[in-house]
DNA sequence: CGCGTTTGACCTGCGC
DNA sequence: GCGCAGGTCAAACGCG
């Protein structure tokens, strides 16, 4: 295994592994390995202010975070060393920074969550390789240079930059190292909003659009309605902006299911569809249980993990 | 004319 | 220290 820990996105996506990030790590637990208490916490918070207030929450269903630190972690299929019980990162700051729906598994989103398990990690670190010490310690030293975090959604579609209510301006292109397709760059076009997020299409599977998302919209409202779209749409759309979700609404490049709908993507995608059919009918891969068929009667249902849906 | 894209150059971090 | 790769800048360009 020479995919070290210093594993890069593209070589993640790049790779066969791809499936296996996929399919059983990144976005199943990433969206439905939710702890209980921390679905409580959320609906707490009030589910619709989740949705609402979009600029308040940028909840991720992954965290990619430094590349070097959080994505082996993230795409080990075997027990990764993780950090003890995310139960600090559950703090209940999370108030500030709400709708953390990845708490056990994935890491927070939250940039004080990050922190903390930057921290977490740095413990981890000692006991492993002095390279990676090393570069722990440059990554802690370069906390005052420290990046946003970043949320990956895998998106099948043939675009590749997916309409999510927010207006981007690419600023960048970059051809991509084992990668015939190139990455590109986009910025919030938002003059304070620094949220930055790149899109790139998956080696392994070019159908498959990777958007990370870097940092947390500032502003309260995605884009105005435009004329060709519909009122709920736009709702729908402003849903899964809120939780910095790709999603498109032109049916053209409608987004497939994505490996047994079980992707992020598909989830945010399941929020702001077009389609009502994804609303009242999916399917959704939960981890360790196998593929099982739920019916959803609603929004809430797209955005509640399984598991939440049978107790209820 | 304003806004967004393109694209080569430049900067930075990291591994060797 | 050097080279590579990722990320960003900014001028040029295109489009409505």
């Amino acid at each position: 295994m020479e995919r070290k820990e210093g594993m890069k996105m593209e070589d993640v996506l790049g790779n066969s592994s791809c499936s296996q990030f996929t399919v059983n790590n990144f976005p199943l637990q990433s969206i439905f390995d939710l702890s209980c208490s921390e679905d409580e916490k959320i609906l707490s918070l009030g589910l619709m202010d989740l949705l609402g207030v979009q600029d308040l929450i940028s909840p991720p269903f992954l965290e990619i975070m430094t590349a070097e630190q959080q994505v082996p972690s993230l795409i080990s299929s075997q027990a990764p060393p993780t950090p003890p019980p995310s139960k600090k990162i559950e703090s209940p700051e999370a108030i500030n920074q709400p709708a953390t729906p990845n708490s056990s598994s994935i890491s927070p989103a939250p940039s004080e969550a990050f922190n903390e398990l930057v921290k977490v990690d740095d413990q981890e670190e000692n006991q492993k390789k002095t390279k990676k010490q090393l570069k722990t310690k440059k990554t802690n030293q370069n906390q005052k240079r420290q990046r946003e975090p970043r949320f990956a959604f895998m998106t099948k579609s043939e675009v590749d930059h997916l309409e999510d209510g927010y207006r981007w301006r690419k600023y960048g292109q970059k051809a991509v190292k084992n990668s015939p397709f190139p990455r590109s760059y986009y910025r919030c076009t938002t003059a304070s909003c620094n949220v930055k997020k790149r899109v790139e299409r998956s080696f392994s599977d070019p159908s498959i659009v990777v958007t990370t998302y870097e940092g947390q919209h500032t502003h309260s409202s995605p884009i105005m309605p435009r004329p060709k779209l519909g009122g709920s749409h736009l709702s729908t759309a402003m849903s899964a902006a809120a939780f910095g979700m790709p999603m498109q609404r032109t049916s053209p490049h409608y987004q497939q299911p994505f490996t047994n709908s079980l992707s992020p993507s598909n989830f945010g995608h399941n929020i702001g569809s077009t389609n009502n059919s994804f609303l009242h009918e999916k399917r959704i891969y939960i981890p360790g249980t196998g593929p099982s068929l739920l019916k959803d009667h609603g929004l809430l249902q797209d955005i509640l993990p399984s598991h939440m849906l049978k107790e209820e």
